[in-house]
DNA sequence: CTTAACTCTGTACTGTGTACGAAGTAGAGG
DNA sequence: CCTCTACTTCGTACACAGTACAGAGTTAAG
């Protein structure tokens, strides 16, 4: 099956996968010397995953990158579904945090630039499901500091989580977008222009696709393609969606304080 | 694999896709009665999809739907690929049209409402990549009435682009927490109350995890949770998204007629 | 009637996650 | 030192994908 994307772990046992997210294992206490670490096993898989995406991080690859059997895998981690929470929370160890002091729309600005580019440095991290597994170390710490980009600026607690998770959804629909327009290119071997001259006259020899049927569509996208010389510009739709959510939240802040004072 | 979302085409020959989408196929002029139709194949597989995921659309599975052999369905359809995107156009031409005349701000908000529902009658709809494959017959028009209700309040092509593609990612990345939410609950037996009566515990046992390492992401955690009756609300998330988002266009609408008066 | 086009299907190949059980290793208890 | 037992490693096997291929059966065109 030619696949493409978000995966997640069934119903597994919670705590274990804790566990090793914290890493709080204790060592073996007997029995032959461990030939890898759980932190082997899933550099493996995020230098695969970065590599060819996230149907590359197989079981069976993953232990071939090591030089070990397939099932070898299965002593250091619970199966694949908890591989992958793992290399999520490794990865979103390398955000950064943002310069203290830089004004919550800098800040804002800052976390996103920052999450923008994890995401281009690893794909596949879009393609693996988060819910319910952001319980580890880094994830919860960058919670942390996008709360602390908002703190004190006049929104209360539920308004300052809607805010963050307002940016970071942008963030990642963006990216996403920017990704899967990237992967098409790689697999279909084709560029934007190259696929639209190959589509244009087979959409242009349906009557029913007349661009009269639809003069806003086409002049709109037209116009739009020309301008991003692409089909679509995911960077540009990231700035300008960014704008405009930070404008949004600027007339909140206000109608905030204008009511206090 | 306990796999979950978003698959896409390998690079397949992109006319017969196009043809399938816009229906204009040449009949056959021989061979035996076609027992089915490429519609047949498609609303089975929608079906399948609706009740179970988009894993549930195997060529299998829809075969069987239908009671014949999977090899049969390749009479009607190249490949899987290829009828993820035809279940993809058709699902689109359930969207209404918004009513004429309601100025841009109701009216994207009927358009944001629509594709939020749609999104949860067919949930599969955010499991499969769209990119490129956009071009059917119902996509194009959801585009069109998408532009017509920013046209004529000021903002230039590729703004009204922008603008469109802003809130409707907004709305893809919501849904796709929302239905990311529900399907956790589903497929692991525990409602959100349940996992953290499992996990607090967990959590707590570990030094490392301890509230005061994160102080505002503990109190804003706890406060949006209760808020809310559950660790996350999509909906709200939604329904905030969209007036701050809103509240941005309008900034920008304002500058730009400021600028022209 | 012959032929060519078309539908339908059984078999088979590759690739996936992982359950199971056997084999080997090394610290703990005596 | 010996034995036990926890532990690591791995070969085999199963269920389930998509779909290539080849053959059989069916119908209209010439």
């Amino acid at each position: 099956m030619s696949r493409v994307s978000t995966e997640d772990n069934g119903g597994s046992d919670p705590r274990r996968a804790i566990e090793l997210l914290w890493g709080v294992a204790a060592p073996a206490r007997r029995g032959p010397k461990p030939k890898l670490t759980t932190a082997d096993v899933v550099s493996a898989a995020i230098t695969l995953g970065d590599a060819d995406g996230i149907d590359a991080v197989t079981i069976r690859g993953v232990a071939e990158h090591l030089g070990v059997s397939p099932m070898t895998l299965y002593t250091y981690v619970p199966g694949r579904a908890e591989l992958l929470d793992l290399m999520i929370d490794h990865a979103h160890g390398e955000l950064s945090v943002p310069e203290p002091g830089l004004g919550w729309r800098a800040a804002l600005t800052a976390l996103a630039d920052d999450e923008w580019a994890l995401y281009h440095r690893h794909p596949w991290l879009l393609q693996a499901t988060t819910t319910r597994s952001a319980l580890g170390p880094n994830s919860f710490a960058r919670y942390e500091h996008e709360l602390r980009a908002v703190e004190g600026i006049g929104l209360d607690d539920v308004e300052m989580d809607a805010v963050v998770t307002l940016v970071s959804g942008l963030v990642r629909g963006t990216a996403r977008s920017s990704l899967d327009a990237a992967r098409l290119v790689r697999t279909s071997g084709m560029t934007d222009a190259q696929w639209w001259e190959r589509v244009g006259p087979v959409l242009a020899g349906i009557p029913a696709a007349d661009p009269a049927h639809y003069p806003l569509a086409s002049r709109v996208g037209t116009a739009a393609g020309q301008a991003h010389n692409a089909a679509s510009d995911p960077a540009h739709n990231f700035r300008f969606g960014l704008a405009r959510v930070l404008d949004g939240i600027e007339t909140l802040i206000s109608a905030r304080s204008e009511g206090r004072e």
